[in-house]
DNA sequence: TATAACCTACGGAAGAACCCGTAGATGGAG
DNA sequence: CTCCATCTACGGGTTCTTCCGTAGGTTATA
């Protein structure tokens, strides 16, 4: 329910975390795009940690960091904000800005319409 | 294709340009959730035009602004954004979440099938 | 004309975000 | 044991973001 945020950075930080499960500070800074002092990714994660979305456990000489939050939560999050600021609240204005990406492949398409025919299966 | 970002104040102004689609200092002002000082929301417009996202012209005695990014890039780019950091850059993925939503009418539901159905007329 | 009401420009304070260097601890190689 | 590599803690500098007060101009009104 509560509102999530995460600037730029630490996006990206959350990202590499969600996608490796947990990782160490130097897999974090490997797994970036621009290359970062060691310390630079170290502080984004501690001042992530204390936000409260990411914790630690020891591994071997050094920290494993994982997300505490997860990528669904975030994730719904940031369409609910987008769907408001930028589409005026609609969920099928929203919906028409993303199938319009001509990026997307006939399969991927053809997925879409099967998830979205299970949930009308769902609604009485 | 540049991508476009606005922290959460701005994003929250040019959300209420985006629906009026012009308006004066007072009149943002007044669309704001919370109250803000008058000259708090003119610097908020001030940087958003300094970063060339909104411009404004004379309009009787005040200014009147307007957003010079459309709706649509800001909001392609913020869902390419979130598809890539949080949901692995799956469109799918995030589809899934997207329909998720507890929230989501019957009939919108259906309208976006029918979205879908013509989107994929249009693929070869 | 004087006054009040409104507007913008400007500057700056305070906090958040971002980045990194140094210090100090620890483990492994020689 | 000594040296080097690796890791964290800490602190600080820089920029961005957010917020607002003051100054000064213009318009309406008494």
């Amino acid at each position: 329910m509560t509102d999530i945020y995460f600037p730029p950075r630490e996006l990206e930080v959350m990202s590499i975390l969600w996608r490796l499960g947990s990782a160490t500070v130097a897999e974090v800074r490997e797994a970036l795009d621009e290359s970062l002092a060691y310390t630079s990714v170290l502080s984004a994660l501690q001042t992530l940690e204390e936000k409260g979305f990411v914790r630690h456990e020891p591994h071997g000489r050094a920290y494993k960091y994982h997300a505490v939050v997860g990528a669904e939560r975030a994730g719904s999050s940031a369409l609910a904000r987008i769907k408001d600021a930028i589409f005026h609240g609609s969920a099928e204005r929203m919906f028409a800005q993303f199938v319009s990406d001509r990026k997307l492949s006939r399969e991927e398409l053809e997925r879409m319409r099967g998830l979205l025919a299970d949930r009308l299966e769902e609604e009485p």
